[in-house]
DNA sequence: CAGTACCC
DNA sequence: GGAC
């Protein structure tokens, strides 16, 4: 860490939002990161093209997803499940760069979760009308390290609930360099993500990102 | 039969 | 609601 990390003005973010419990949304968190997260994330799609994978259940994804780290998630018709190699290509998922772990752990940290390191960045692109039904995060070894999510360009309606799929889901925007941090006892909270409006971002255009880091194995 | 990173 |  820098002395400007240091001396970095955080006073213009607005308070964290608890979610849940062990849920926290730290908006703007990344804003200041965002372009060279962006430009990272430039160079990991051109050895990991992002594609739309087919779900246990038949259907193809709407979101088109790709990613990097030590271990990737990928679904077909196999099931769910963390791989070292892209099953795409062969080879290994793209390194994670170090600006993807700096904002994971420094993100992980604020929420509560000193000690995380991911091992793992699941890419999600969003066109329009893509979005992502509820769901658990359950794939992981150890359940007890957080998700930690960013979002990038447009903004997107976020659904979070709990552990049940019957839990209330509330609805938050999430916007361009915004965290959603969910561990504890928020840990298999049920998530989703309406479809995406329309609309323009200056640093993506048309779509929006959501890396979401992991500790998979 | 129950459940769904589904669909209409 | 249905199809898988």
């Amino acid at each position: 860490m820098t002395t400007a990390d240091l001396f970095r003005d955080l006073s213009d973010r607005p308070a964290p939002v608890r979610l849940g419990d062990g849920a926290w949304l730290l908006p703007r968190f990344a804003c200041d990161r965002a372009e060279a997260l962006l430009a990272a994330l430039d160079g990991v799609l051109r050895q990991a093209p992002l594609r739309h994978m087919q779900t246990p259940g038949g259907h193809t994804m709407t979101v088109a997803m790709s990613c990097c780290g030590e271990r990737g998630w990928h679904s077909d018709a196999a099931g769910y499940r963390y791989t070292t190699f892209d099953p795409h290509c062969g080879r290994r998922w793209p390194p994670m760069p170090a600006v993807f772990v700096e904002l994971a752990v420094a993100a992980a940290a604020t929420a509560g979760y000193p000690g995380f390191v991911p091992d793992s960045c699941l890419i999600n692109r969003y066109g329009a009308d893509a979005k992502l039904s509820p769901h658990q995060d359950r794939d992981e070894r150890d359940l007890s390290h957080p998700i930690v999510s960013l979002s990038l360009g447009l903004p997107a309606r976020f659904r979070f609930g709990g552990p049940r799929r019957r839990d209330r889901l509330l609805r938050t925007d999430l916007e361009h360099g915004d965290v959603v941090v969910w561990g504890g006892a928020s840990r298999l909270a049920y998530h989703g993500v309406l479809p995406l409006a329309g609309g323009r971002h200056p640093s993506t255009g048309d779509c929006r990102y959501n890396l979401s880091f992991r500790r998979a194995g």
